[in-house]
DNA sequence: AAGGCGTGGCC
DNA sequence: TGGCCAAGCCT
């Protein structure tokens, strides 16, 4: 088993990528543990892709946990808008101050585990690549290749338990942050969830799952549930000096935290509740967006609101202070709906 | 302990 | 086009 680490390290130290946050394979300094931390959170169920320019915006604006634990709550959840899993900037944001206030970050995997937004994964990619701790880092990727490499037939999330252990067969004593980062760079860019590059694997000769011909059938997982679809309308107002009537949601749950254009709940049926009584018009064409669990469409309609309007829901936003990039996706996609129906924008 | 929780890219 | 999938966590 050692050998096999030995064998994937090297592979890392010739084709490891450039990331910024990523120190270079074998480069003795230890990352800033900030860094790893704010980009492992980014990366949870997100692209390296999607992540890197929401890292170096992030950064760039808070440089340090202290200033990220000074920022206010409505300014980090609109820098994250759009990056999804809202509930990520909220406990990111938990969890800077309570890092602030101690002093530092927890150096080992127990007691970074204790700390908002970070589980089992990402406690021991924080250890690993930051402290230099020899944790067992399983994340999909780890799954994907330990399924493949050990022929494990069982399904995920039934399997986890097993490909944890095989993982932490391979787990080595030294470089375990490289090694992390080279088994999930492994998975991201050779063993692929479709059409695995086996031919250029390093771990080619030892892959149980490539020998039996089942390797791009591996991980096994159960069948989906079937999202169902739900509908709503969302209103777009805007106020004659410009202002925008958006709608803080509330701090949990589906977007929660973020703007908003004010409506009823989505449901089986579209329901009508404007935020003010006003000569509401429809656009056309719906908004469409899938999220995790459901599909959603959306009805959009706009209204031009007189200075003395006073809605029952939300607050006008100045126009000057209103940047569309605050908005999460689905939101983002009413406005470009609404945008062309008005004047002077 | 299943299910809630985003989004964009890929085929 | 639509379903699948990605460096998971929380309740």
């Amino acid at each position: 088993m050692r050998e096999r680490a030995a064998d994937l390290l090297e592979w890392y130290d010739r084709h490891a990528r450039q990331l910024p946050w990523r120190m270079p394979p074998g480069c003795g300094a230890r990352p800033d543990p900030y860094r790893v931390w704010l980009s492992e959170v980014m990366l949870q169920q997100t692209t390296v892709a999607a992540v890197t320019s929401y890292f170096e915006r992030f950064t760039t604006l808070w440089p340090t946990v202290e200033a990220l634990a000074a920022a206010r709550d409505e300014e980090v959840m609109g820098e994250w808008a759009g990056l999804g899993y809202y509930a990520r900037a909220r406990n990111l944001l938990k969890c800077a101050r309570t890092v602030a206030e101690k002093g530092a970050f927890p150096r080992n995997r127990a007691e970074l585990e204790t700390l908002p937004g970070i589980g089992p994964y990402t406690s021991a990619a924080i250890a690993a690549i930051a402290f230099d701790a020899s944790e067992v880092v399983v994340d999909g990727n780890v799954e994907r290749v330990m399924a493949r490499m050990f022929a494990v037939e069982d399904p995920l999330p039934g399997g986890k338990r097993v490909l944890r252990e095989k993982a932490a067969l391979l787990t080595p004593e030294a470089r375990p942050g490289d090694y992390a980062q080279a088994v999930m760079d492994l998975g991201a860019t050779v063993c692929t969830p479709k059409n695995p590059a086996c031919g250029i694997c390093p771990w080619m000769g030892y892959c149980q799952g490539r020998k039996a011909g089942i390797a791009a059938d591996l991980p096994k997982t159960e069948p989906k549930k079937a999202k169902p679809v739900r509908f709503g309308v969302s209103y777009v107002g805007r106020r004659a000096d410009g202002a925008w009537l958006l709608e803080r949601r509330p701090a949990r749950g589906l977007l929660g935290g973020m703007l908003g254009w004010p409506g009823a709940e989505w449901g089986d049926v579209a329901r009508e509740a404007p935020p003010v009584a006003a000569a509401w018009r429809e656009v056309g064409g719906e908004a469409r967006h899938t999220f995790t669990h459901f599909h959603l469409r959306l009805d959009v309609r706009v209204a031009d609101l007189p200075m003395e309007a006073v809605p029952a829901v939300g607050d006008f936003v100045p126009r000057e202070a209103f940047r569309p990039s605050d908005l999460p996706t689905v939101m983002r996609k009413v406005f470009d709906l609404a945008h062309d129906t008005f004047d002077n924008i």
